[in-house]
DNA sequence: CGTTGCGTTGAATAAGGTCAAATAGAGTGG
DNA sequence: CCACTCTATTTGACCTTATTCAACGCAACG
C-alpha cells in the first residue's frame, strides 16, 4: 500500500556530466523509473513498460540539489518541472514588499514548478530543505508526451488538479482555522505523507524552522514554538528542537472537530 | 487591450432543450466562440478559424444559473469545466467539521471546476451570486482536443498553472497581510478584473456578503464592516451596502506596502 | 407593514503578535 | 577535540488586533 522505505540510492549511473549553474549539479543518468522507489508516487498506473520507456525519454536528467540551495528560483525561466526523488523542499512565494510566504513542502514523489507553466516563469521559489535528488522533467517533452499517451495526459492534469486542491486545503487552513488547529493540521498531514513513504508514522524530523513552519501556517515562529510546548504540555507530541514525536494522533485529530 | 463592454446576450440560439436537474436550465445552443464578449479572455490567441471550430465543438452547450443556485456542488461527479460567459460565482470548499472556505469569486471570461480533475468529483462548490450563463467544456473532449491541438494543449495547462499561482497570491494574503491589506488588496483585485472586463475600475456593486468577503479574506464580517467603514472614513471608498466607489486607489495600494 | 436577512457599530475579551532575554545546538576554524 | 560564533528555539511580559457578543438600523419582499 505504501513505498519501501529502502533509502538505496543505487541504479544512479552517472553518464553525461554537464556543467551547471553554481553550486548545483546537473547530471545525466540512466533513468530506471522501474526501480525508483518512489515510482508509485510518480507514475500513474497501468502503464505499459513501453509507456514507461517513452516517459524515461522525457526524464533524461537527474539533478542534485544541496541543502539551503534553490532549486528553482522565482523569476527564473521556467522550462521543467521537476520530480523529487529523494530531500524535502520548501517552497515560497515573495511579494512586491519582501514579504514571504512558504506555500509548501514538498518530499519525494511529488512535483515542483507547475506554477511556472502559465508564465513561462516560475512564479516560487523551490529551497532544499535537506540534500535533494530530482528528476528533472523538461515541460515541452512532457506535453508532446502528453500529447501522444493518453495515461500520461491524464496523469498530467490530474497531477496539476491536485495542486489546486491542495491550495484548497491550506486556505481553508488560513482562513478558518485556530492556530493550534493548523499546527494540528500540519503535524498529521505532515505524518500522513512520511507514513505514506514508509517512514515512520509517529516521529520525525522536522526539516523546516519554526519560522517556517509559522510562515506556511500564518502564524509568527514565537506561537508555533508555544503551540509546540503546549502540544508538549498536554502529552499531545514530545518536541526536542526539530525531532518530533506525536503520542496521541487521535487527541491531534480531535482538535481539528473542536467546536471552538 | 480589454474587452467591449456591451453586455449583449444576443448570438444565443436555443436549439435543442434538454431537461436538467432541480431548476437550473441547460441548453444546447449554436455556440459562436467568435463572438463571444469574452472571447480574448477565454479563447488562447492565434487560432486558426479552424482551431476555433474544434473548440466550439468541445463547447457544445450552456448552461444558466440563477442566484443562489450552484452550478456543481462539492462532492458530484466531474464531468466538465465551466467557462463564465456572465455572470458571477463563489467558489467555496466545506471542510469536514462544516467549516466554510470561500477560495475565490469568478466572473466572466474565468474557469470554473478544475478542481474537479484530479478526483473525479468536484471538491468545491460554485455557487451563483448572480444570474448566470456558462459555457459547459466536457472535459474529456477538451482533453481530446488538447491532445490533437497544440495551442489547446498549452492552453489548458496555462489555465490550470495561473490557477495555482492564483492559489498561491491568496495564501500570501491569508498568511502574510493584515486586516486592512487584505481588504485593500481585494478591492483593487476586483478593480482590476472588472476593468479588464471594460467595466468601471472606480465604481462596482459587490456581488457578495460580507461574510463571504469575511471567509475570503479569513476575517469575520464585522471586521469587514469596520474596515469598509474605516476605508470610507479615510477617504479611500465610499460605500453604501454593495455599491463600492474607489476614491482613492493609490491609497488603497500603499496600504500594501507599507511597513507595518 | 411585519418579517427576515444583511450590515453597522459599540464594548469587552481573547488570540496572537511584539519585544526582549536566556538557552541550546550546530557548524567552524584553530 | 575544543572554543567560539551564529542561528534557532524557548519563554516571559506586555500590547495590538481581530473576534465575540449584543444591539440596532436598513432595505427588500411577501
Amino acid at each position: 500500500m505504501h513505498a519501501t522505505a529502502t533509502k538505496t540510492s543505487a541504479r544512479i549511473i552517472p553518464i553525461e556530466p554537464r556543467s551547471a549553474a553554481s553550486t548545483t549539479t546537473a547530471r545525466k543518468f540512466e533513468v530506471k523509473c522501474a526501480s525508483c522507489n518512489v515510482r508509485e508516487l510518480c507514475l500513474p498506473e497501468g502503464l505499459t513498460p513501453q509507456d514507461v520507456a517513452s516517459f524515461e525519454e522525457v526524464v533524461y536528467t537527474r539533478k542534485r540539489v544541496k541543502r539551503g540551495e534553490t532549486l528553482f528560483a522565482a523569476g527564473s525561466n521556467f522550462g521543467a518541472v521537476y520530480a523529487i526523488r529523494s530531500g524535502f523542499f520548501k517552497v515560497s512565494v515573495v511579494d512586491g514588499e519582501g514579504r514571504e510566504q512558504v506555500t509548501g513542502f514538498s518530499m519525494g514523489g511529488e512535483l515542483l514548478g507547475m506554477d511556472g507553466i502559465g508564465s513561462g516563469t516560475y512564479s516560487a521559489t523551490a529551497t532544499a530543505l535537506e540534500d535533494a535528488e530530482v528528476c528533472v522533467l523538461p515541460f515541452a517533452r512532457l506535453e508532446d508526451l502528453a500529447a501522444s499517451v493518453r495515461a500520461f495526459r491524464r496523469s498530467l492534469h490530474i497531477v496539476l488538479s491536485r495542486e489546486i486542491v491542495r491550495d484548497h486545503g491550506v486556505m481553508m487552513l488560513l482562513g478558518s482555522m485556530r492556530a493550534e488547529e493548523r499546527l494540528a493540521a500540519f503535524l498529521l498531514n505532515l505524518a500522513k505523507r512520511f507514513t505514506r513513504r514508509g517512514y515512520s508514522p509517529s516521529e520525525f524530523h522536522l526539516r523546516m524552522t519554526r519560522e517556517e513552519i509559522g510562515s506556511y501556517l500564518g502564524l509568527k515562529l514565537e506561537t508555533v514554538s508555544r503551540l509546540f510546548s503546549r502540544f508538549q504540555d498536554n502529552g499531545l507530541i514530545s518536541v526536542q528542537q526539530k525531532y518530533v514525536r506525536i503520542l496521541n494522533s487521535d487527541g491531534l485529530e480531535a482538535m481539528l472537530s473542536t467546536v471552538h
